[in-house]
DNA sequence: AGGCGAATTGAACATCTGTTCAAATAGAGC
DNA sequence: GCTCTATTTGAACAGATGTTCAATTCGCCT
C-alpha cells in the first residue's frame, strides 16, 4: 500500500512533469536530456523512470494530457454561429496565454513523436480543428459569414490566435482583455459577410 | 588557386548546406548529428568542417541567408496602403511556398542559437515586420484601415500568412493562387475601416 | 610523367546519451 | 526499536556526440 503522507512519490512525480514542461519548452524535446531533468528535480537519473517508462511517453503524455483537457473543458456553447466563434476566440486565446509551455510543446514537437503517438496527438488536434471548422461552415451556411473556403479559414484563424504566445509577455502594453478583444475583433471582421 | 573544373568543393559546398536545410526541417536541429549530414552528402563527417566552422554555424548561416534574401528581394512597392498590403500578403505567401524548409527552420531553431546570433537573427525578423507594420499604420492613418493595435495586428497577419506551410500541400485541393487569394481576402476585411 | 595543393579520410578525443539494476536509504506501522 | 517496503542512489552499459588532425587520395597543371 502506498504511504498517505511522507511519501516522496506523489511529490517527484508532478515534479518530473514540470521540469520535463519547462525544460521542453525553453530548449526543445531532442536539446534536453534525461540528466537534465533529473538536476531540475533534485534527484538522479535513474529515479525518472519511476515516473515515465521512457523520454518519448513523457513528452507524450504531455501533449496528450494537454489536448485532452482542451477538448474536454470546453465545447461550443450553444447560440448563433458568431456566438460561437467568438466564444472559440476568446476561449482558445485564454487558454493559450494561461499554459504557454504546454501550447508550444504541443505545436513545436510534434515531430519529435513516434509514429503511433504523432497519429494520436494528431487525431486530438484534428478534432478541435473541426469544432472551428462546424461553427464556420453553420455561419456560412446560414449567411453569417463569407469564407471561401471553411478549412483554409480553420487554418487561418487558429494559426493567427496561436501566434500571440510568439509576441504577448505578461505586465505589457496590453492586458489580457485587450489582447482577447482586438483579436476577435479581426477574427469577426475577417469571415463578415 | 582554386580548382576550376573537377573541383569538389564547389559541388561538396552547396550540398551541405542542402543536407543541413532538408536534415534541420525534417527532425530539428538538435536531433540531427554531423555524421547524419555527412553521410547526407557522402562525405566523412570531419569534411563538414571545410565548408563550416561548426554546426552552429550552419543553423546560423541559413537563417541569416534566408532573412536577407527575404529583405533584400523585396520591398515595399509604391502605392496605396491597400495595395501595399495586397503586395506584401501575396508575396508572403508565395514566398514562404517556395521555401518551406527554410521558413520553418527560421521559425523553429529560433532557441538553438546562441545568444548573439539570435540577436541577428531577430534583429532581421524585425525589419520585416517592421515593413509590415508601417504599411498598416499608414493605412491606419489615411483612414482606410482600422486596425485597434498596429504592432498586434502585425503580429496576427504574420502568424496567420506564415501557418500556411503547416497544412498547404503541392498538387492538394487549393492551387497556389487560390490559397493566395483567400488569404489575402481575409486579411483585407480583417483590417478594413 | 610527375609534382603540387586542394579535398577527403578515418581514427582519436573527451564527454554525453537513454536506460537498467543491484544495493542503499529512509520513513510508516507495529 | 524493528521490520518492511516504497523510494532513491550510483555505477554501469553500449553507443552517439561535436570537433580535430595527421595521413592519404585525387585531379589539374606543367
Amino acid at each position: 500500500m502506498a504511504r498517505k503522507q511522507g511519501s516522496h512519490a506523489e511529490t517527484t512525480g508532478p515534479k518530473v512533469r514540470d521540469a520535463a514542461l519547462r525544460l521542453f519548452a525553453r530548449h526543445g524535446f531532442a536539446a534536453v536530456s534525461m540528466r537534465q531533468i533529473a538536476k531540475e528535480v533534485g534527484v538522479q537519473a535513474g529515479a525518472l523512470y519511476l515516473y515515465t517508462p521512457d523520454k518519448q511517453t513523457l513528452l507524450f503524455d504531455l501533449m496528450r494530457e494537454h489536448l485532452e483537457h482542451l477538448l474536454s473543458h470546453w465545447q461550443v456553447p450553444e447560440g448563433t454561429p458568431l456566438a460561437q466563434l467568438e466564444a472559440f476566440c476568446r476561449h482558445h486565446i485564454h487558454y493559450h496565454l494561461d499554459r504557454p509551455e504546454l501550447v508550444f510543446i504541443a505545436y513545436m514537437e510534434l515531430r519529435n513523436l513516434e509514429p503511433d503517438n504523432f497519429a494520436v496527438i494528431e487525431g486530438l488536434r484534428r478534432q478541435y480543428e473541426n469544432r472551428l471548422q462546424d461553427i464556420l461552415t453553420s455561419g456560412q451556411d446560414s449567411g453569417d459569414f463569407a469564407v471561401a473556403d471553411s478549412k483554409l479559414a480553420t487554418m487561418a484563424i487558429i494559426a493567427m490566435l496561436t501566434g500571440v504566445n510568439t509576441w504577448y509577455r505578461e505586465g505589457g502594453r496590453l492586458k489580457r482583455a485587450d489582447v482577447e478583444g482586438i483579436y476577435w475583433d479581426m477574427v469577426r471582421k475577417s469571415v463578415a459577410a
